[in-house]
DNA sequence: GCCATGGCTAGTA
DNA sequence: GCCATGGCTAGTA
């Protein structure tokens, strides 16, 4: 496993229940702002086999990004379980659930 | 070549 | 709706 996926996972293994981060927001908690794609490319691949709160991340809006067939009501709902909540839209509120790592693990720049 | 983004334009109303 | 981005994996040689 390569430094900049452990790191990744790391990140978002720090996300305490009730609060989210945005794909963007965990690609530079793990020192590479522009790489939120690849944040994707990783819970997409090996969420599960890493036992990570992968219903944790949304995105840049505070909304759930993944359709209908890969889990969309699942994560919803483990996230309502956690006290988040979504207005008609869909979306969480970032400004209240917003997630940022106090010391964002020695990986800003 | 993948990918569950993100930031931008184009084009409708 | 388009496309640059980026770290990684799969798969060939």
């Amino acid at each position: 496993m390569q430094p900049f996926t452990e790191r990744v996972i790391g990140v978002i293994r720090g996300i305490p229940a009730g609060c989210v981060m945005t794909y963007g927001q965990v690609a530079a908690a793990a020192g590479s702002p522009r790489a939120a794609r690849q944040v994707v490319r990783i819970l997409h691949s090996s969420s599960a086999k890493h036992d990570l709160p992968w219903h944790r991340v949304v995105n840049k809006n505070g909304e759930i990004a993944i359709r209908e067939e890969e889990g969309n009501y699942t994560q919803r709902l483990l996230l309502e379980e956690e006290g988040v909540t979504f207005d008609p839209a869909g979306r969480i509120d970032l400004s209240e659930h917003a997630h940022t790592p106090e010391e964002d693990m020695g990986f800003e720049r």
